[in-house]
DNA sequence: GCCGTTTTCGGCCCGACTGTTTTCAGTCG
């Protein structure tokens, strides 16, 4: 079977993207290239099989022309198209347009002109005042590309995205000062934040008021504030001093503010396909709101009058919601606004209703206290959960391979039981099960004979160590796992570090057939760092009728409640539903349903 | 380049902000 790394094939249409925009190419066939990238990006069938099977322009956006560039890359390994457009121009030429303010048309000029074609060349260029006398170029442009230089680096220094973990808090308490300003009506996060995506980009804030001024005075307060990039009547943009975060502030009347939000959430993909729809319909939809248009008005549009300026009715919108009912849609949850194929369920009105969230979560399943590498003793981690209004809690320490975390030994691990009976005793309205997180050996054996195993309420079953196999052995020792009866649970399935750790080589979809037959519950875990599984794997266990645990696997009675909303994110963004989760059930039906048949 | 029960050609989402312009181009989201 052919194997194709993906990340080589979106990498490849995006740098072709790129190089035709330096080329001035038409804007429609860049973008054909970009949602390609994109559509590949968030592909969960295998790659290689798709190619064998000629079966690339079944996706929507790729058509024969992509699907042949993507069959040869994966044949041949080249990509001729991208070879003889990359010989053009100097080999670090796309470095240039990773500086902020620095598109295609600037780096075209700045290559033609000046020669510049790397980051150190436009640094020399800037120094030497050369730029400034491009057309089209003055001195503050020349000032604002050697500032942003810096930027540049940094952000490929950081690999450009950021995880959710790190930026959401930032985000949090930003938007919380915000809402502290004077006048704010209503105030909300946007973007890729909002929409929960694992890796974000920047802050997107949205907020309503009389008077936008006192707002965006106060913002531009916020302590962490490194500087001000830019501020206009409706917009202010910053960029904070320690995260080298970039936030934008949007400040409206309080009658936008629906409509501004939906824009500000995105994605681009969403709007695209939404804003198809709505023209169809007669209606244009922009940052304003929604307005029915009358006749001439794509006339009006190309004489340069704004649609929304021409049109005749403004559709009143006062939340999401009214904005989608206009469309004959269901309301669309702002975790599924991917172009994933939400816009076709909800205009079938067969979008999940029910998705999981945060308050359906009743029993925590896997946590580590103090037995092995936890922060907090076992009663401690107990009546936390309990104050979080949880009726039961598993506690699962390391096996006894994993030495490096305090794995627990078979007599260690019975000792733990009379301590899980003594806290039972005391403390009440919360009940304690007995779990172990077992390593998943070499060859896909657990960490302990059955003989101890059949004795615990939950197994999770997970991967620690050994990563380095292939994906042949990797695969194997996945299936054999689940021919074990006693383990219940696959924890943080494939095994990834967000920006750290590729996930494990392992044929997933063969591996998810498996444990559906075999009655495997599959765990999406809240660590910021994993949220593992990816919301696609997550969409692909759930068609094949999987069930879902929600894990924190927390280390520390803080994490209990801090890593929730990550896996929650990984679970709704793969359209999980309250009866999909077996920990939104009480703990009798949560041990029935992780029993294997 | 992709796409199609009003099309196999002619469309393709839409506007703010900045800097360089003296009416607009480029960039960004």
């Amino acid at each position: 079977m052919l194997s194709v790394d993906k990340a080589v094939v979106v990498k490849a249409l995006k740098d072709l993207s790129a190089y035709l925009q330096l080329n001035g190419e038409n804007a429609f066939k860049v973008r054909a290239y970009d949602i390609a990238a994109e559509r590949i990006a968030s592909l969960t069938d295998d790659l290689g099989a798709m190619v064998e099977q000629h079966t690339l322009t079944s996706l929507p956006g790729i058509g024969e022309s992509i699907a042949k560039k993507i069959e040869e890359l994966a044949t041949t390994g080249k990509m001729s198209a991208l070879d003889e457009i990359r010989a053009k121009f100097p080999p670090r030429i796309l470095e240039l347009m990773t500086v902020p303010d620095l598109g295609p048309k600037k780096a075209r000029a700045l290559f033609e002109q000046l020669g510049v074609g790397s980051l150190d060349e436009l640094e020399k260029a800037c120094q030497e005042q050369r730029v400034r006398t491009l057309k089209g170029f003055g001195q503050k442009t020349e000032e604002k590309l050697l500032a942003n230089l810096a930027v540049a680096r940094r952000a490929a220094s950081s690999g450009g995205r950021r995880r959710l973990g790190d930026v959401l808090p930032q985000a949090e308490a930003l938007l919380a000062w915000i809402r502290q300003a004077p006048g704010v009506v209503r105030a909300s996060l946007g973007g890729s934040v909002r929409r929960q995506r694992e890796t974000v980009a920047d802050v997107d804030i949205l907020a309503s008021a009389p008077d936008p001024q006192p707002v965006f005075a106060h913002f531009q307060r916020y302590p962490a504030i490194g500087e001000v990039i830019g501020a206009g009547e409706s917009k202010s943009s910053v960029r904070l001093k320690e995260s080298d975060l970039q936030v934008d502030l949007r400040v409206l009347p309080d009658e936008d503010f629906a409509s501004a939000l939906h824009h500000f959430t995105g994605s681009k993909a969403h709007h695209i396909k939404l804003r198809g729809l709505a023209l169809e319909k007669g209606l244009t939809i922009s940052e304003w709101g929604v307005h029915r248009m009358k006749a001439g008005d794509n006339a009006a549009a190309k004489a340069g009058v704004a649609k929304h300026e021409s049109a005749e009715a403004k559709l009143p919108i006062r939340d999401e919601a009214d904005l989608y009912a206009l469309l004959g849609m269901q309301y669309v949850p702002p975790e599924l606004r991917e172009d994933w194929g939400e816009i076709e369920a909800a205009l079938a009105h067969t979008l999940p209703v029910d998705l999981i969230t945060a308050s359906d979560i009743v029993g925590n399943v896997h946590a580590h206290s103090t037995w092995s590498d936890g922060m907090n003793s076992l009663e401690e981690m107990a009546r936390a959960a309990k104050a979080l209004g949880l009726t039961w809690f598993t506690v699962t320490e390391h096996s006894q391979t994993s030495g490096y975390a305090g794995g627990l030994s078979i007599d260690k691990l019975k000792q733990q039981w009379d301590e899980i009976d003594r806290v039972n005793e005391t403390v009440k309205g919360i009940r304690l099960l007995k779990g172990v997180e077992s390593d998943i050996l070499e060859d896909g054996s657990l960490d302990y004979p059955d003989s101890v195993l059949e004795q615990l309420d939950v197994v999770i079953g997970s991967i620690h160590q050994r990563y380095s196999q292939d994906e042949e052995q990797m695969t194997r020792r996945m299936l054999n796992a689940f021919d074990n009866p006693f383990l219940h649970i696959w924890g943080h399935p494939t095994g990834r570090l967000i920006g750290k750790r590729e996930p494990a080589p392992m044929r997933m979809e063969e591996i998810l057939d498996k444990a559906a037959k075999k009655g495997v519950t599959i765990e999406v875990n809240g660590c910021p760092d994993r949220m593992d599984l990816s919301p696609e794997h997550v969409r692909k266990a759930l068609e094949r009728g999987l069930k879902l645990v929600i894990s924190t696997d927390a280390h520390s009675v803080s994490e209990l409640s801090a890593h929730l909303p990550f896996a929650i994110a990984s679970a709704r963004k793969g359209w999980a539903r309250v009866g999909d989760v077996v920990n939104a059930r009480e703990v009798k039906q949560f041990l029935k349903a992780i029993r294997r048949s």
